[in-house]
DNA sequence: GGCATATGTTATAACTTCTTACTTTGACAA
DNA sequence: TTGTCAAAGTAAGAAGTTATAACATATGCC
């Protein structure tokens, strides 16, 4: 569950006293957190607090606290193109069948970690110039287009396929952003997802 | 330009010295500062900073910073409501030319005020129970349903308006929010927003 | 075994938000 | 004109944050 890049130690419980693998326990703590606190309203004092350890201690293995949030984002990045490349490989036969499932797996990701996905998304300060983060998300990104390319007629323009998988990246995106900031309720906007997304599919890759 | 609720004090520049109208002054200073620092890194002692005032004073006119924030993001939300009545206003004949103009103007808005923007919709804990931010984003939001109603074949189902108007909102939102956190360019997504925009409406508008 | 280095710790500087207790002053009434 | 009061500032400080510096230790490697 956690465990994502760094080496040298093993990473059993966190057993040994004045050691451990603090720096993927401060991730995991710090994605927790965020969900917990709100992504504007965390503190790494707290992750350090809860991981027990001094307020110092992160500090040795991230540089500032964007880097720990960059790093928190990389990995829901990297989470969200592997659960939309498994909602691919499962999606049932249908027409846009695919398609629909990766705008689902999207919009699920978004409400089932909104403290993440904002990270990943709005909170520019931190990863403006996180270029790995962008290629993430570029990779992730480019699950959508290859399944827009094989989902519409083939010999179609190179050009029109991207249009047509931005114009679905937008619908899903913003639909995802006006849930997890409960917009859509207040605004009294009632709305079948599934029906939403499977009519949107139709609109933008029909014609 | 400021300006907005408070009253008792004559509203010139801000002479007189041991007083004058710190509140609306404060109000716009921290607009400045969200556009400057962005809207997670802006604090209120640095508004107080520039307003020449103490760092306990704003405490006399808001409760807490929660409090300006809201102030900053329902002043926002009132100004893009006025925006869009103009853009309608001043619409050209075509056949969604509202509706275009409409989507224009909240991606303009998010492109010139980002960081209020953002404060908008955006970051959750200090609105979250905002409900007069809720109450001015609706009827925001009713602009576009009114229109949407009026581009429509007359005699057409009212939740059938509200699924379209909730679409093209969707899709503006989504675009504006990629648009001002960098992921389009990133992604190398190239687009010409007008012909977007437009291809939008006829895709959600029609049929 | 001995040592360098990675990883922790304590202490502290510089900020933030927000409170408390005190001061100033402008307005209004007698 | 002058006295009082409330509104609007101030200074000082508590509590919490990010981040740095200087010190401690224990682990892995020779």
């Amino acid at each position: 569950m956690l465990n994502s890049s760094q080496d040298t130690t093993a990473d059993l419980g966190k057993a040994s006293y004045h050691h451990g693998n603090l720096r993927s326990h401060l991730i995991a703590t710090v994605r927790q957190l965020v969900e917990e606190k709100g992504a504007d309203n965390f503190s790494i004092s707290e992750a350090a607090r809860r991981a027990g350890v001094s307020s110092a201690a992160p500090y040795k293995h991230f540089v500032d606290k964007t880097e720990i949030i960059n790093e928190v984002s990389r990995e829901g990045m990297r989470r969200l193109g592997e659960a939309m490349e498994q909602a691919v490989a499962h999606a049932s036969a249908g027409h846009f069948a695919k398609i629909n499932a990766l705008g689902q797996t999207y919009v699920d990701f978004a409400r089932a970690e909104p403290g993440v996905f904002r990270l990943m998304f709005g909170l520019t300060d931190a990863h403006e110039n996180d270029e790995q983060l962008h290629q993430d998300g570029h990779n992730t990104y480019q699950i959508l287009v290859r399944e827009v390319a094989n989902a519409l007629p083939s010999g179609i323009n190179e050009e029109e396929v991207l249009r047509r998988s931005y114009m679905l990246w937008v619908f899903v995106h913003g639909h995802a952003f006006l849930q997890i900031d409960g917009k859509v309720k207040k605004a009294k906007v009632e709305i079948d997802e599934g029906a939403l997304l499977a009519d949107i599919s139709m609109r933008v890759l029909n014609a």
